[in-house]
Parts: C-alpha cells; sequence; structure tokens
RNA sequence: GGGGAGAUAGCCAAGUGGCCAACGGCAACAGACUGUAAAUCUGUCCUCUUACGAGUUCGAAGGUUCGAAUCCUUCUCUCCCCA
C-alpha cells in the first residue's frame, strides 16, 4: 500500500490524496460502504461501482468468520473472489462487536469468547487468530483487534482497556509479520486508538500507536453515543500525534456532517452504517438536511427524489414512489434509498476533495454545515 | 318458513356486573439509529388538554342495579344450517 497527499487546504488540517493498493486507487478523503456480511446491504456491487462510485468497501471478520465461515471463503480464492468485489477492501476485526455484542461475550487479557448470536455456539478471537483470519478473508487493509469501549466508561476501565488493546496491538503486529499474504497482494495493518473521551489516554494511545510504524492508521472507540464535541475534540487531539503522512481513519462515522467537521481534523477515511441502515428506515441525506420519506408529507409529492442527486434513482424515481415502496416494505425501497444515501456521501466526500484541491474547502465546508443541518 | 350464531374504537379481536377508555395484533402518525445481532427498536393512537384531568363510548331504544360492554325487554342489521 502506498499513500501520497497531493493537496492540503491552507485554512484546516484537511488533505487530499491517493491511496494505492493491490487493487486499485483510493482517492482520500473517502467514504467506505459498510458491506458487513460480504454484502452492502440492499445493494449490488455493480451499483457500488457504476452509481455510487464507491472505492472501497468493508467486510466483517466476526460476521464472515460465522458465516459462510472460512473455509469457503478460502475455496473461493478470498473474499474479493467471493463477492466480485474487485476493488479494494478492508474487513473491521471484531473489535466492534467485542462492544455491540457485550453480553454474549467475555473478555480476557488473551482474547475474547463469543456466543455467536446465530446460533449460540462458543468461539473464541485472540489478537493472534483474528490476523490468521483476516489473512484468510483476505482484504486489502485489515485492522487490530482491539477493544471498543461502551460511553459513558469509567476513566479507570478506559485506562484498563486501552493498555490491552496496545498489547493485543503488539501481537497483532508481530502475528501479521510472521505471516504472509495469502493470496496474490498485499495486504497491510492499521492499529486503532482509543481512550474513550480522555485526552490523556488519547495522547498516550496516539503516540504508541504512531509508534509501531504501519501505514496508516484508525482511531476507534469514538461515534459510540458521546457528544459530537467530545468525537471532535479527540479526533482532533488524535490527528496531530498521528503521522501526517500516513492515512487516518475514523471508524465508524458519521453523518454528513460528521465527516465534513472531521475531514477538515485530518481525517482521510471513514465508514459507517448510517446510510445504508438509515436508508432502509427511510432516512434520505442530501444537501439540504435530512428527509424522513416515510411522513405524511410526502404521500403526494410526485417530485423527483433529489434535484441536486447524482444517481440515476434520484431523477428516476419521485418521493411518493419511495414513500410507498418503504411504507409497503418493499425490497426496491430498501434499494433505491441505499443508493441515493451511499451516492450522497461519496458525492460529498468527493467534493470535499475537489474543494481541497482547488483551496476552497473550509468556506465550502461551513456552508455546507449550515444547509445540512436542518429536517425537510 | 324453521333452527342457530353474532353486532366492541380505522380493521381484526379479547373482555361476559365494579380492578374497562376497554388485552392483543394490524394499519396509521411520529421518533431513534454512527468500525450492522437492525427490512430493527421506541412512543402516540375515542374527544379536549403539554400534562394533571375532564367528557362521551362497546348496533339502537328502554329497563334492572349503588354500579352495565357485560343481566332483562323490544327493535334494527349480519352470518350459518335446514326446508
Amino acid at each position: 500500500m502506498k499513500f501520497s497527499i497531493s493537496h492540503t487546504d491552507k485554512n484546516s488540517k484537511a488533505r487530499a490524496g491517493e491511496i494505492i493498493t493491490d487493487h486499485g486507487v483510493i482517492q482520500t478523503p473517502i467514504f467506505m460502504p459498510v458491506g458487513t456480511a460480504g454484502t452492502v446491504k440492499a445493494v449490488h456491487q455493480r451499483e457500488l461501482k457504476e452509481d455510487i462510485k464507491a472505492q472501497i468497501i468493508l467486510g466483517n471478520t466476526y460476521h464472515l468468520y460465522l458465516r459462510p465461515g472460512l473455509e469457503v471463503i478460502e475455496q473461493a480464492g478470498g473474499l474479493h473472489k467471493f463477492n466480485g468485489w474487485n476493488k479494494p477492501l478492508l474487513t473491521d476485526s471484531g473489535g466492534y462487536q467485542v462492544y455491540s455484542l457485550s453480553t454474549q461475550r467475555k473478555l480476557t487479557e488473551e482474547g475474547a469468547k463469543f456466543t455467536s448470536h446465530i446460533d449460540g455456539s462458543k468461539h473464541f478471537f485472540s489478537p493472534e487468530s483474528v490476523m490468521d483470519i483476516q489473512r484468510t478473508i483476505g482484504a486489502d487493509i485489515i485492522m487490530a483487534f482491539d477493544e471498543c469501549t461502551p460511553y459513558p466508561c469509567e476513566y479507570d476501565y478506559a485506562k484498563r482497556s486501552l493498555d490491552m488493546t496496545h498489547r493485543w496491538l503488539k501481537r497483532c503486529c508481530k502475528r501479521f509479520d510472521e505471516t504472509e499474504d495469502k493470496y496474490d497482494y498485499s495486504q497491510t495493518l492499521f492499529p486503532i486508538v482509543q481512550g474513550s473521551v480522555y485526552k490523556g489516554l488519547r495522547e498516550k494511545s496516539a503516540e504508541f500507536i504512531a509508534a509501531q510504524n504501519r501505514e496508516g492508521n484508525a482511531i476507534g472507540g469514538l461515534s459510540v453515543g458521546e457528544p459530537a464535541e467530545d468525537m471532535y475534540a479527540m479526533t482532533e487531539v488524535v490527528c496531530t500525534i498521528l503521522p501526517a503522512d500516513k492515512p487516518r481513519y475514523l471508524m465508524g462515522v458519521g453523518t454528513p456532517i460528521n465527516l465534513l467537521e472531521s475531514i477538515a481534523l485530518g481525517i482521510d477515511m471513514f465508514d459507517c452504517v448510517l446510510p445504508t441502515r438509515n436508508a432502509r428506515h427511510g432516512l434520505l441525506y442530501t444537501q439540504n438536511g435530512v428527509i424522513n420519506i416515510k411522513n405524511e408529507k410526502w404521500k403526494n409529492d410526485f417530485s423527483i427524489l433529489d434535484e441536486n442527486g447524482t444517481a440515476y434513482v434520484d431523477k428516476e424515481y419521485s418521493k411518493a414512489y419511495l414513500r410507498h415502496l418503504v411504507h409497503s416494505q418493499e425490497l426496491l425501497g430498501a434499494q433505491i434509498a441505499s443508493i441515493h444515501n451511499l451516492a450522497f456521501y461519496l458525492w460529498l466526500v468527493g467534493e470535499a476533495r475537489n474543494k481541497i484541491i482547488s483551496g476552497t474547502f473550509k468556506e465550502w465546508k461551513n456552508k455546507m454545515v449550515k444547509q445540512m443541518n436542518c429536517r425537510l
């Protein structure tokens, strides 16, 4: 993997760059659609490429390990071949499931015991096994196994957790470096900064993570319920410490406004389930704010979905029709809304990139934040 | 013509003397969702009120009772079976 920055913004910490992987180039800042189970829910790969213009998507170690299982993925020749996505892929490590499935897992220094949410079977994840699993899944970028702490989180717990995540990271790096690429392209490992909302812990973690000298770095444990100001504050602190010449990935973020504010702080990569999950629930993101397409006021509104939209669905379908589809729980509703939201997210980061390059990012960002901060 | 069953809020449906403004489901209306256990979850849902609370309901009318959706009488309507 190679990363290069072509432009930096004078009025903020925003940068425009390129990540080069064996599966292609990623222009940053970038948003990565979440494809947990090897699919971005309700969206076809062809639509991801041609209409949404996704450059990289996610998969999830925990979910893919449970189903279909490693044997299937290995036989397929890796996740790219299995799901037909021949562009860059990133897998999350299961660290988020340590948080989201906290009721069915037990953490120890050695690793995490999970009770499968699918069939109740018992499984054990260690930093080493998670590296092996991600080697087999074969994403271009793989993530360290960490503990994503909840919010709120006591300082003492956050500190102990952080220390363990750091020890886990050493084990992840060791195992990763001892093992080889399983397929005919290279993989890279990103470590993850933790530390909850404590500035001191975040600084300490960022320094530790930077010292591992990997090809890119991630910030985790945010957007788990803390106020947005805390999230920005932590992001800002960490970004000043993480090396500027490597991509910074803010995990699990966020709303369109979160993206723009974080880009201004020096973030290059994002992923989030909001555009896809909320699409399925009828929420559409636009340049002028959020639309709840299920609301009665759209019942007889036959205007096109989004006059500023870049996706074909934006011009093809009316608000009234999408309202009908979502109301009726028709699959096409989820599909249209997901395509719209993802296309919007990709447009947003692409436009941010253009503005950084043209030197007008800050003003544009402020205007967009103001504009998007309402409900339609 | 004879026999039987039934009418409960937008729909389905429980309730068969007080704990009933009336279980539950659906629909409707609104909200939540941030490295996806999510096509999920939450709230509202007779009228007025932000709420407290007040008012009017269980086919219609009348009656019994301290008290009725629940008991009695008459009426209206619906469904089923037999001729």
